[in-house]
DNA sequence: TCGACTTTGTAATTGATTTCACAGTTTCCT
DNA sequence: AGGAAACTGTGAAATCAATTACAAAGTCGA
């Protein structure tokens, strides 16, 4: 049933970089990738994923997991590739960086592909999470239950404001950011959401990155600056808005 | 100080379809444009800008407001690009798909530019937007003061949970689903929010494009199918959150 | 067991996007 | 007024991403 075991070229190293909105990318360079340099390893070089493609696998989580709960026991890319409206090809392109995983004839086993997915993601693992910014929308994050998906655990939350520090929410009590450094260290804290005004946003974010926090998901309009191997998620509706009424409009005749 | 009059090539017809997720592209094609089907036009032909490009325009209309308000008068794309971590090339090169807005050997004037980006990108027009679904994440939306930028109104909010139907959130009472298409209609709404329960979301987008709606904010975590000439973007936080989990984990290298 | 069918993995190709590089302008300083 | 410097706009080149196309391998029914 398992398909080739076949374990492939580590690649040696990899500085990842800031993804800086989705649609601004860091300059020049593969997005966020670096290959390896070039040891001479055996049987056949496997390239480093591009990062659009790793961007694309949790949607692969997603379906196959979907498929699972439904009891699909195989799965094609073709059927993937309906379901996510996508080419086929694309499909097994984006897992032919990441190994062997499918079955001539059969297709993919749908448990198989989806641990195996999960693993390469690291979705296996258990991230604690800090929220930074207990506002409206902080608070909203907190505690909008399943939010947060499995293996993600929201273990600290802070706020400068002394009308919120202290509050418990979501069974979270809010600390002053002063104690950011010993609680990302104490809670092994590595990704945080911060949902703090614009304007302390990349202070917080580079204060985090002091405390060692190396993935942060920001909602503020704007792209934080970090060091290379931290990693930025902006959530950024407003954005889409705006370019949205591009297509509604007739505007741009003229 | 207005840079040359130079009116351009309209093109003719363009078929909007649906931008799936960000990540997931529609199959095939030039994403989300279609050339102007060559009819002869004076001077040069400016081709149909890729949505790459529209949807890096809202980004500058940020930039510019902000230099705006401190008092810039002219940004070269040197600049603009340093700000955005981003190549003056692109930026030149994104420009150019919509005009000739800048003066060798001193930049772009910011008011112009603002001015003509926001009237490419419809911004100067006003936008009625529904919000769907008023559940926690629906009612933060509508709540939060700000969340709609200058030229989006929330102007109607639906949700058929009797306990929601008739309260007042923001200003505004909440309508049942089946109001929906004359309001669209008497409100002028050409946009939605979309913040329902996944299960909900295919069909309530559905229904929205039949009354009309031809561009979706989608909550959920799935892409709605639509068909073309209906704008979708999601929003989807999660996804983000597992992406990151990859350059975090080393379970990729084996 | 055979042969028609299905499906993967990937090399080669095509296509899209970004970057380079430079001619042509305008500015600015002396 | 003149020359160096600062810029844009844009073809051409380079890079990156998606698609095609097919050999190889497995499935399945008779």
């Amino acid at each position: 049933m398992r398909s080739a075991p076949d374990a492939e070229t580590g690649p040696s190293c990899r500085i990842g970089f800031q993804t800086g909105h989705p649609l601004l990318p860091a300059p020049r360079g593969r997005t966020g990738t670096i290959m390896a340099s070039d040891p001479p390893i055996r049987h056949q070089r496997r390239e480093e994923a591009p990062e659009v493609v790793v961007a694309r696998l949790p949607q692969y989580v997603r379906i196959l997991t979907r498929l699972l709960q439904e009891g699909a026991e195989v799965v094609s890319s073709q059927q993937l590739g309906e379901t996510l409206q996508v080419t086929p090809a694309q499909i097994r392109k984006d897992l032919s960086y990441f190994g062997r995983f499918g079955k001539q004839g059969r297709g993919y086993s749908v448990v198989h592909l989806l641990e195996r997915l999960k693993q390469i993601l690291g979705l296996n693992d258990s991230w604690n999470v800090a929220v930074v910014g207990v506002g409206r929308l902080g608070r909203a994050i907190l505690s909008y239950p399943g939010f947060t998906p499995d293996g993600f655990q929201l273990v600290a939350a802070f706020d400068d404001d002394p009308n919120v520090v202290g509050q418990a929410i979501a069974g979270l009590t809010v600390k002053p950011t002063d104690m950011m450094a010993a609680e990302v260290e104490a809670k092994e804290i590595s990704i945080a959401i911060v949902a703090v005004p614009t304007e302390h946003t990349q202070e917080v974010v580079n204060r985090l990155v002091e405390c060692g926090i190396r993935a942060v998901l920001n909602y503020a309009p704007i792209t934080p600056q970090v060091k290379d191997g931290v990693k930025v998620r902006n959530i950024d509706p407003v954005l889409s808005l705006q370019s949205m009424t591009y297509y509604l409009s007739d505007n741009r005749l003229d």
